[in-house]
DNA sequence: ATATATATCTACATTTATGCACAGTTTATG
DNA sequence: CATAAACTGTGCATAAATGTAGATATATAT
């Protein structure tokens, strides 16, 4: 048995084909469905049945996919305790973080960082899905949460304070708002902000990226709940009302707790909450509930 | 990282060296060097020092290896559960026993065994090195232990009584023998039985297989400790006394959990236990506990 | 219906990994 | 001290795995 074979199993489940794990695999889709069957015959058993044109896995192909899972995590935890021992200040670290932190605070941190340490390069991933930090896709994540996990070491870069916004000078009051631009969440319906903040209003547009929500409400799709950083700093916006406190929530800057000694990594994390303190006043909202 | 590459590491560890790893592995010792290089290229960190000549596992290393340890029982207990699942009466079923049980039992039980099941093989290992039934190194175990381990079912052969063995016709009383053959244990120094059994005795002999000690028993090497199953057969061996009844242990058939459904397995282990019911009494000692 | 996108499968070319042979070193042994 | 046995290291031929390309099938959307 070849255990990397075990590697492409996890994959075809987790991208739900051969061609899908291919690609997330970074190789031919035909080595996947060989490396599978050879899997097969030296275990004797099929792993996935074929349901007309798809694979769908099999009571065995639990078994080693279970096996697998299992594995993976063992794996990735060598992965990030080796790399918590590492002391030389090059190589690259990556950081995941929304969107919008992207322009407005990494980019201009990460120019002054390269400065400092000009042999560490920075890869940044802006992206809705959250990356794992755990299978090590990522050193480091910005990520917006009340509470972080326990396996992970979190420092507080500042409160997050939502607010609702409108097109600059519309004169609306958030209790008379008609319709509302929501972002597409993982309980389907009406968001509970809406109806406590919006009674009226009803959803008329849902959008996955903040750039495209601000520029719905410029256009008059509606309104949006924005974070006060983002909303505050476009004059082309007006905020409606506050979202407080029930609301809050807090911006984290987190690494994996076996990473956390390894000295690129450090430096850069150590760089980013320094950068963070020095350029405080960008990020806080004015006139918070002054209404 | 190659998930297989940790199975080189493994290997390198437990034989000691890169041509050992290789000769476990059935690969080329070239191929080891590459692939554990290869792996440390990928982590970042180098997994053995060289010491010398020799290589001697490094702290990352250690950490890479303790993974490996857990992945490899994950695979194993997959392997396992999916040999577990096979429902046809073909295929090969390994069985390890203690040499003596080899012709005695095992040879003639077999013959038969192949004429009802002519298309599943039988592959015998005798051997004194405990295969490991967890891995997978055999599907069957014939075993002599006072109790098994708990993830193994298991079926009580037949009760194991030790005697002391002369050349027959030399008259010896046990208290009186001045030389005895033992086999090397575990632990160094003369064995309990020895001290009890025969206080004039000293070791004249070490032996690790029960032909050579039979042999040398004959040859006037001294006396040794037998199974009487073995000791009785031998009309030119002379039990001069029984071990009871401290020394007692049992024969014992073991199979894995995960694979006593595997239908080939259960087939051969049922007509084992069977087999030797309809010729227990081959295996009983004769006039023990006379003396 | 037609077009588009996605998935599986197979033969063939190409790249990559492996085995082999030999060299150089160290350790064990008499 | 000499010899054998074991281990590591490296260039080269060969074998094995991978990528490529073209074909077929299925679902989805226009």
């Amino acid at each position: 048995m070849n255990w990397d074979d075990l590697r492409y199993v996890l994959a075809v489940v987790r991208e739900g084909s051969m061609s899908g794990a291919a690609r997330a695999l970074s190789v031919n889709h035909a080595t996947v469905i060989r490396r599978v069957r050879g899997l097969e015959r030296g275990l004797g058993a099929s792993l996935f049945d074929r349901d007309g044109h798809h694979y769908v896995i099999s009571p065995a192909g639990e078994v080693v996919l279970e096996a697998a899972e299992r594995m993976e995590a063992q794996a990735a935890t060598a992965e990030r305790l080796i790399a918590g021992q590492s002391t030389a200040l090059s190589g690259t670290v990556r950081i995941t973080a929304p969107e919008p932190m992207g322009t407005e605070f990494l980019l201009p941190a990460v120019r002054e960082f390269n400065g400092d340490y000009p042999d560490i390069v920075v890869d940044i991933s802006l992206s809705r899905r959250a990356y794992d930090l755990g299978r090590r896709e990522a050193d480091l994540a910005i990520r917006v949460t009340t509470e972080p996990p326990l396996d992970v070491v979190g420092f507080r870069i500042t409160p997050l304070y939502w607010g609702i916004y409108g097109p600059a000078g519309c004169g609306l009051l958030a209790a008379d708002v008609e319709k509302v631009i929501v972002e597409p969440g993982a309980s389907a319906g009406v968001p509970d902000w809406v109806l406590q903040f919006l009674p009226q209003a009803r959803v008329s547009l849902m959008v996955d990226a903040v750039e495209l929500e601000v520029a719905a409400i410029k256009a008059g799709y509606g309104v949006a709940r924005l974070a006060t950083q983002i909303g505050d700093a476009d004059p082309a916006l007006e905020r409606l009302a506050d979202m407080l406190p029930q609301y809050l929530a807090d911006i984290w800057l987190l690494t994996h707790v076996d990473v956390r000694s390894n000295a690129r990594i450090r430096v850069f994390r150590d760089f980013l909450i320094d950068y963070f303190e020095h350029n405080h006043a960008l990020y806080q909202p004015r006139n918070l509930g002054a209404r």
